[in-house]
DNA sequence: CGGCGGTATATGAAGTCTCATATACTTCCG
DNA sequence: CGGAAGTATATGAGACTTCATATACCGCCG
C-alpha cells in the first residue's frame, strides 16, 4: 500500500495530476519511490474510491483534459498515520547487485570489468543527482559516493591480485 | 523474473530445498535479494517445469521429506545468460524512506525523533551484518555506515538549529 | 503419550509491478 | 492540410509480492 501513501504524500504539497506525479518521482530518487504511470493511475482511483482524494478536470494547454488530484482532510489524516509507524529498513531488492554478488565467483578480469560497468552506472547518477538541499538528497549523495568509491577499491584490489580469485592457482 | 535467477545462483554452488535458499537469502542481505518462501516455492517449481533445475526427494532428519533442488546444464546456460547482462541501477522502492524524506516538512524535534529511530534500525542492521570476507559484504558494510554517518550529521544540524524548520519563526 | 517447537512444503486472495499497447488532444513545422 | 512530437490518460496479461493459513514429520520434555 505505499504507492498510495507515497502519492497522497505528494498531493499534500500540491494538487497534481498522474501525469505530474509520475515526473516528480522519477526526477528525484532520493524520494525513495518510483512507479510506471500504469500503476499510479489505478492507484489514484482507488484513493479517490476511498475518498482521500478528490479529483477536478480541467482542460489542459497541451493534450487531453488533466486529472487533478488534490488530498482531502481524510487523506491527510490517513497520510499523517501512515508517517507515523515505526520504521523498518526494506527487504534487499536489487537484481544488479545480486548479479554482481554472483559474479565473484568468476575470473578477476570479467570481475573487474562488470565492476567498472556498474561504477559507470553510479558516476553518472551522481551527476545527475540533485544538489543536497534536503535530507533525503544528501542521504543518497553521500551513499552513491561511497558505492563509487567501494567499486574502486574493489577494482584495485582485483587488478593487484590482492584477492585471488579461482585462477590464481592456473597462474601460478 | 529475478527471483528464479537468483535462485538459479543460489543453487548452482550447491543444491539445495526452498527452506535452505530461504535461510541463505535471509542471512545475507548483501546478497541483494530476499524473497518469502511462498514466493521460492512457486518459482522453483518453474525452474522445473522449464527443466533448469531437476528435483530429489529425500528423507530428513527432522520434519516432511525435503525437495532437493540441483541445477541442470540448461539451467547453467540460463544463468550465465542471466549474468551477461548489462547492468542498471534498481528503481528506488523504500518506504522507510519515503516516509523519512515526506517528514521534511515536520517540526524539528519530530524529525529528529524519527532520524534516531532509524539509526538505531541501521545499528542493528550493522551489528548484525556479516564480516566482510565479499565484495557485496563489503559494500553492504560501508554503505550502512555512511548512512549512519548521515543520520547523525542531520541530527547535529537539526539540533544546533542551523538547518531552520517551519518552526523558525514561532521561536523567533 | 501428548503437546511443543523446529523443520519443511504448500495454497489462496488481494494487491503490486512490469511491459506492451492504445488512444486523444494540441502545437508546430513543412 | 498532414504528420511528427509532446502531453496525458487508460487497459490488460502475466508475473511478483505480501500476508494469512494449513499441514506433515520428527524429537524432546514433562
Amino acid at each position: 500500500m505505499s504507492l498510495s501513501h507515497v502519492l497522497l504524500g505528494l498531493l499534500s504539497t500540491t494538487p497534481a495530476s498522474g501525469w505530474d506525479l509520475k515526473r516528480r518521482l522519477g526526477e528525484d530518487p532520493a524520494r525513495g519511490w518510483d512507479a510506471d504511470l500504469s500503476q499510479i493511475y489505478p492507484a489514484l482511483r482507488r484513493l479517490l474510491r476511498g475518498g482521500f482524494v478528490s479529483l477536478k478536470r480541467r482542460r489542459s494547454p497541451q493534450g487531453p483534459p488533466r486529472r487533478e488530484y488534490r488530498v482531502t482532510p481524510s487523506g491527510r489524516r490517513e497520510l499523517k498515520e501512515w508517517l507515523a509507524e515505526p520504521y523498518a529498513l526494506p527487504r534487499p531488492h536489487d537484481a544488479t547487485l545480486a548479479r554482481l554478488a554472483l559474479l565473484e565467483r568468476g575470473l578477476p578480469p570479467d570481475r573487474v570489468r562488470r565492476l567498472q560497468e556498474y561504477r559507470g552506472l553510479l558516476a553518472d547518477e551522481l551527476k545527475r543527482a540533485a544538489p543536497g538541499t534536503t535530507a533525503a538528497r544528501r542521504r543518497r549523495r553521500v551513499l552513491l559516493e561511497t558505492e563509487l568509491a567501494w567499486a574502486d577499491a574493489e577494482s584495485a584490489a582485483l587488478l593487484a591480485g590482492r584477492s585471488l580469485g579461482p585462477a590464481a592457482k592456473e597462474r601460478a
